[in-house]
DNA sequence: CAGCATCCGCTTTGATACTG
DNA sequence: CAGTATCAAAGCGGATGCTG
């Protein structure tokens, strides 16, 4: 936790989220807490586990993660964010938005995990017909299953399997969020490797959010 | 720039502005540029010169960072944020939003620079009486200067002087944030050693933003 | 002086091994 | 499972030197 030193509010907030994988820890939680040491450690691929660790105990300290000494049956321990911690969100949110484009070419080097894809999903879709009844599609990738519901304009992805889903889609994630984002159409994607089960046409439902926003040149108005 | 190779969108995100200083160095250009060199060095306390040079290589070759070589009669180069780079701004904010809090407990170690106000200030302050005429507050704390206009709702600060200031307001930083925000009333500040010229009236028209937002339980929506 | 590059001592990181 | 211990390598901050 090295400071900057400098009295300046995003200064200040970097002191206690800058730190390598600091951020990255709040991404999980905010995924799937809570959240045990071992799920922590399995969504953060890459990292020491003495540094998670050591993390852990920092933000702990800062008032933006909690942890919880579990009921006596279970002899673990589960981590939450605090209220204050759930106020990164919007900064996460931002943060996806501004890497989304960065996906494009998918580095074979890149560790993956399903459960990740409900970032750029959420703000890369929306719903094009908010009035037709709801639908469930359900996303597999590796071992992670998420579930991504719309009915309200608004996309929602969560993870666990969906009890009854329109349609199952299973691949890469790349292919996932193509098919989804539009970029990709279903013939293309089969041949890539992508398996559908159910009705596709509800993919119909999904409109790619505008990705540009107007990035004004004043310098910090609003 | 060392990777997290994860395949994602916030991972993708700190891969290129994640390092230590570079979003720092995003904030100086996002409140002054175009910046040479030592108008980055001077508002950037602590870097080593030689990190500088080596984030605003690496800043460029993302994309984020544009140098231009100046004209003949200056010999010396200016950088600015591209289109790309000037997206940044939205997690700037986001991170001066959540970082404020933090400022309450000014620290005798850090580093002040008057132009950082700006972000606080924005982000905390409103116009109550947008029906009003527009009014403008000069703001001096060591050897910056900062113009804050408001008379549309919203409150504009901005670098240098004001044309025709209707109140100058001379002093530490927190006693002008605190004076503008309503949490110091002015008998206080003055005896902490703000100095005031002219209407001091005109600070009715601030009014403070609301602090706390929702910040929902549910995981990763909206 | 502006705009770096080099060197040096220190800290942080990441990989691995080990423990209750 | 949930960490601690160890260690080599990389990164960092400070000082200094070089070039126009």
């Amino acid at each position: 936790m090295r400071s900057y030193k400098q009295f300046c509010a995003i200064a200040k907030a970097l002191d206690v989220i800058g730190d390598r994988w600091n951020l990255l820890i709040v991404r999980e939680l905010l995924l799937q807490q809570p959240c045990r040491y071992t799920d922590l450690h399995k969504g953060l691929p890459g990292i020491a586990t003495n540094l998670l660790a050591e993390r852990l105990r920092d933000l702990e300290r800062e008032g933006v993660v909690s942890r919880e000494e579990a009921p006596p049956p279970i002899a673990t321990a589960v981590f939450r964010l605090t209220p204050r911690g759930q106020e990164l969100k919007a900064i996460l949110l931002e943060l996806g938005r501004w890497g989304a484009p960065l996906m494009t070419e998918p580095d074979e080097q890149d560790a993956r995990r399903g459960h990740w894809l409900a970032v750029p999903i959420s703000l890369l879709v929306s719903d094009r017909t908010p009035d037709q009844p709801p639908v469930a599609i359900e996303l597999r990738t590796g071992e992670d299953v998420i579930t991504v519901e719309t009915g309200d304009g608004k996309v929602h992805p969560r993870l666990g399997a969906a009890e009854k889903p329109d349609l199952v889609l299973t691949g890469p994630p790349q292919l996932l969020v193509g098919v989804l984002t539009g970029q990709l159409n279903l013939t293309t994607a089969r041949a890539g490797g992508l398996q559908t089960q159910g009705n596709a046409k509800v993919l119909r439902r999904f409109r790619p959010e505008p990705a540009e926003l107007p990035g004004g040149a004043e310098p910090l108005d609003e």
